[in-house]
DNA sequence: TCGTGTTGTCGAACCGATTCGACGATGGGC
DNA sequence: GCCCATCGTCGAATCGGTTCGACAACACGA
């Protein structure tokens, strides 16, 4: 692999120079600049990658950090990787990924060595062991999720009690009186996945504050457990004119469950959702839902790490930042 | 953060005796390792990747090179993903992960500048405009995915044809004699994905020596078009009593469609199809079929990787290697 | 008692970039 | 015609590790 140095031999000058010349930061003058462009493009040169990151310590790359839990809907990961690696790129980051189990053992292990500027972490839980990790971290970090305590972190995720308000209301105008909501699996909550209470306890109050009637059911995430637990709950809520789903896996496979059932929507029940647009589409779900995106959220937090990074001298105050949802209504309720 | 300067000057060594304390490629005394230790423990000292890089030219970062085509069902690529980044990461590496569109370009520029150690395709197709990338690349690579030209490389893939031909027969063994092949839809043969006409290939083929009426029609990757064209096929050949599913978007909805015409499985048709194990149970897909595993097929790349990185001498010839897969009966076919 | 070999440690060079200070060569203002 | 600023370039130091050769201290056998 040809150096710098070997570049500046060709073009007849030091290595400094050439270095200003791919920089920038000092004046050339244009016709060593022409010979050392041609010299880099004889000899194909590229600066070490290595070599830069000692000498500025910057790598200009981030850390990502998943977790694929067992028992988990994992399209849903998917949906957060593409826009997050997209706007790295063109921030100029690349992404290392981790999925260990121990997120926070890799956090630590790569932030101490220097691999990374900054680190992303998905899928945060109400109380992360993580956070511990980047919190002792040189780098910077941004969350998607939220954490139960916040401080000195930057967040963003969904307004989820915004998402159950809107979408209680919107049952309660067209006039349902008793609705039933299925939530995340129940490990979810074990786990501390905080967005599933968050949902649940903002659509239970909203409901109460109307007078509903209201029932909340965890739903699974694997077949066949999935169907049966539809049944089950549509079995016991025979009342329900209005179901909230509110887990991937089981909006999914609601139509079918329905239509096996003989029951038609919206004639017979009023289903709403919340789900991604994506989502939405790769399955053609037919419900009025409240669409996330989680390529915004990505794209927010890669932006929120750069400039973190970029200007380390402004202490603007870490913020924790909700995304509204917005509801597209797609007939499924009356 | 502390440098291995500071460690040695915390337990009064060089700089020298800290980095062969750390590496045991010299001896050292019990008394001063035990001080090296300590002064590691209460500094908490990480080599710092970069130079570590910058002096060995090893990073101990393997790229990945993933591709998410427009149109995809896109839970496939996450089986392996996984897989990949545990092996990797068991033998000490971890993985830089690249979507961009020009995949080609994103090769050339992370193995130039020395970002990696070895690179992994995926998805590689017939001709993979990646693959002069690589073969200009100064680290070694690995495909998953079958390219036309296969002269130096290291290809893994499933074993498509010996599928193919082990579906037809269990058909054909039944008495079956007219089939029906689901293939990937037509935007993956145009993109040069050889798996799909290699199993095609193979179908026909195997079909036309036994003697059976044989035909291929196109899958579709998303809703509603998959509902549509599953139903358009089946209104086709009515006088099929086998049909085989190569297409994970159209067998996912295959039982609904199924349950909706009123077709029993395995009374009124015979239905086998060739997917992974984790999708299988993803998606409690009901069906004989012939099971991958993309988790073995990624390991075997990981792992073939670092053998031909840690003995680049041994000039032990490319290898490609075709996983053969096996039937697994779940009585969807008499 | 004198080589000889082993063990443990050190100093210095090096990997490939960036960046600071220095400095000669210009050019403009007076 | 002189002084000073600006422009363009260079040499040297530096980032934080690894590794080679040198060498002191010690044990051992002859």
């Amino acid at each position: 692999m040809a150096t710098i140095g070997d570049v500046a031999k060709a073009a007849g000058v030091s290595r400094s120079t050439v270095s200003y010349a791919l920089s920038g930061k000092r004046t050339i003058s244009l016709d060593t600049r022409r010979r050392i462009d041609d010299a880099i493009k004889s000899l194909n040169f590229t600066p070490n990658a290595g070599a830069r990151a000692l000498k500025t310590s910057q790598t200009m790359v981030f850390g990502l950090l998943l977790q694929f839990h067992e028992d988990e809907f994992a399209p849903a990961m998917l949906q957060y990787l593409l826009p997050i690696t997209e706007s790295a790129r063109s921030l100029g980051y690349d992404i290392l990924m981790m999925t260990e189990a121990d997120g926070a053992a890799a956090l630590t292990r790569v932030a101490q060595s220097g691999m990374v500027d900054g680190l992303i972490l998905l899928d945060v839980a109400h109380d992360d062991p993580r956070l511990t990790a980047l919190r002792a971290a040189r780098q910077p970090g941004v969350l998607v999720g939220l954490p139960g305590d916040t401080d000195g972190l930057e967040v963003f995720d969904l307004d989820f009690p915004d998402a159950a308000r809107t979408l209680v209301d919107h049952l309660h105008e067209l006039g349902h009186e008793e609705i039933c909501l299925i939530t995340p699996p129940r490990h979810v909550y074990e786990r501390g996945g905080s967005y599933a209470w968050r949902f649940r306890d903002a659509a239970l109050e909203q409901a109460t504050k109307h007078g509903m009637k209201f029932s909340a059911h965890y739903g699974e995430s694997r077949q066949p457990a999935i169907d049966e637990s539809l049944n089950r709950i549509l079995d016991e809520t025979p009342n329900a004119t209005g179901l909230i789903v509110h887990n991937d896996a089981s909006v999914a496979v609601l139509p079918a469950v329905l239509h096996s059932r003989g029951v038609k929507v919206p004639d017979d029940l009023s289903v709403v959702s919340l789900y991604s647009k994506d989502f939405a589409r790769s399955f053609s779900l037919p419900y009025t839902a409240v669409e996330s995106s989680p390529d915004k959220l990505g794209r927010l937090a890669v932006e929120r790490l750069t400039r973190r990074i970029q200007n380390p001298g402004t202490t603007d105050p870490s913020e924790v930042r909700f995304i509204a949802a917005e509801l597209v209504d797609r007939g499924s309720t009356r």
